[in-house]
DNA sequence: TCAGTCACATTGGTCAGGCCAATGGAAGGT
DNA sequence: ACCTTCCATTGGCCTGACCAATGTGACTGA
């Protein structure tokens, strides 16, 4: 249909592909000349190329070939989110559903080496919460579903999620925070120490531990269920 | 960071807002004027908009503000194909990935009628194979996959597969078609009819039924697995 | 010799104004 | 009532210009 902007992909693709990755690339005003359309013409396509996350621009050095990645995802749902076409629930539903995907092909790749890996994560994550430090913890938990996404090893399904992740960041943190208070709260009175053991990730990992793709997906789904347990026991306060 | 770029889209998001969806907005040079930018600026944007499917704009009629459809998450997977950001094998596992998940989330929803309605999908299925029809049986197996979509009730994810599966369906189509050769090859010799009932996607839908979603996961994986196994039976012929 | 400064060419960002081409509806004819 | 023609509207594209950020190389002073 648009055989410009075709054009214009085939070009830096070509480009792309004899310099390496993150290569300069012609000027606009090259490029104009090279495809006989206009710079304006050029400019318009290159800028959607921007937008999807092919190319990034710099007033005064150049423009470069990228990778897409997550921030463009993010892009593309706050876009979709501020005019109507999804709503929250559903792409936080999408999130879950795809983790619950990864830990499935988590349980079937992972090897010792990765096993280790998570129950360090695990580690860490008692050992901040006891500690009191909500930072290190939510580090931790971010650090262990990371680490799933490696074990998973697919960047199309990672490059999703991450970009989900970060347009729900803002809600998800709230929720975070108030999952923490609840948990603080819930503690017996003086009670000292918090829970020394995760019963929330552990499960997951013996899954994975064992290669047994459906305790692991039900290891996940009940994770997602005390969370969604947590976040919702009070009353949302959605102000603008 | 692109001030432009973000009065464009609000813009836009209160007029789709005020007027429905499929609504015709207001022309370049009046956005212009409205924004206080130039058109070539406008409209760089708008292409920008355009790529990302949340408006289609027509010579001569104007531009219509649209919800980001299958076609667009296509044309996003061409591109990194074309740039080398992805490779086949990785978007054709996501697309598994995913659809394990979707018929996990069926067995969590379906009821008497949606069960009703992909077993009448598989019938559709079983007969058109007897009779030797392979379009009709492929439109069965994607109503059938489809109807799954519509049972899960997550237009995040089917907007993905979708996308995806338009990504694929050349190499699909290769893959389905060696699939059904090297199937009636496999036919007993001269037996007559080929089979009558579906061994494939039966236990899906029983699974489902049952609101199992261990067996369904595990149904849908051996789904999978049959299909790399018919595939991938014979050495590829990658020519370009 | 070296570090800092500054001028300047390069390059993307924006603008103004124009012409072309497709669309769609209004005016007019049958 | 239907079809045709005409034309205002609107997006597609172009030219040429200026602005602003970047980076490099010459220049300067320690």
């Amino acid at each position: 249909m648009d055989s410009n902007f075709d054009a214009l992909v085939d070009a830096l693709a070509q480009e792309a592909r004899v310099l390496g990755p993150d290569a300069r690339i012609m000027t606009e005003r090259a490029l104009a000349e090279r495809l006989g359309n206009s710079r304006a013409t050029v400019r318009e396509n290159l800028g959607s190329l921007e937008v999807l996350g092919m190319v990034r621009r710099t007033q005064g050095a150049g423009t470069y070939v990228t990778k897409p990645d997550a921030s463009f995802v993010r892009q593309l749902f706050d876009l979709m989110s501020k005019f109507g076409h999804v709503d929250h629930a559903s792409v936080e539903r999408a999130r879950e559903m795809m983790e619950i995907s990864v830990v499935q092909e988590a349980a079937d790749r992972a090897g010792h080496h990765d096993v280790a890996a998570l129950r360090g994560h695990i580690d860490d994550m008692v050992r901040a919460t006891a500690a009191g430090d909500a930072q290190a913890g939510h580090e931790a938990d971010y650090a262990f579903h990371k680490r799933l996404f490696t074990i998973a090893d697919n960047p199309v399904i990672e490059l999703f999620v991450d970009g989900i992740s970060l347009a729900l960041q803002d809600v998800l943190a709230k929720k975070r925070a108030r999952a923490l208070s609840v948990e603080a709260a819930a503690l017996p009175e003086g009670s000292g120490s918090p829970r020394r053991t995760d019963t929330i990730h552990t499960p997951i990992v013996d899954a994975i531990e064992a290669h047994d793709r459906s305790a692991a997906a039900a290891a996940m789904v009940e994770h997602f269920s005390l969370w969604r347990q947590i976040t919702e026991s009070s009353t949302m306060t959605d102000e603008p």
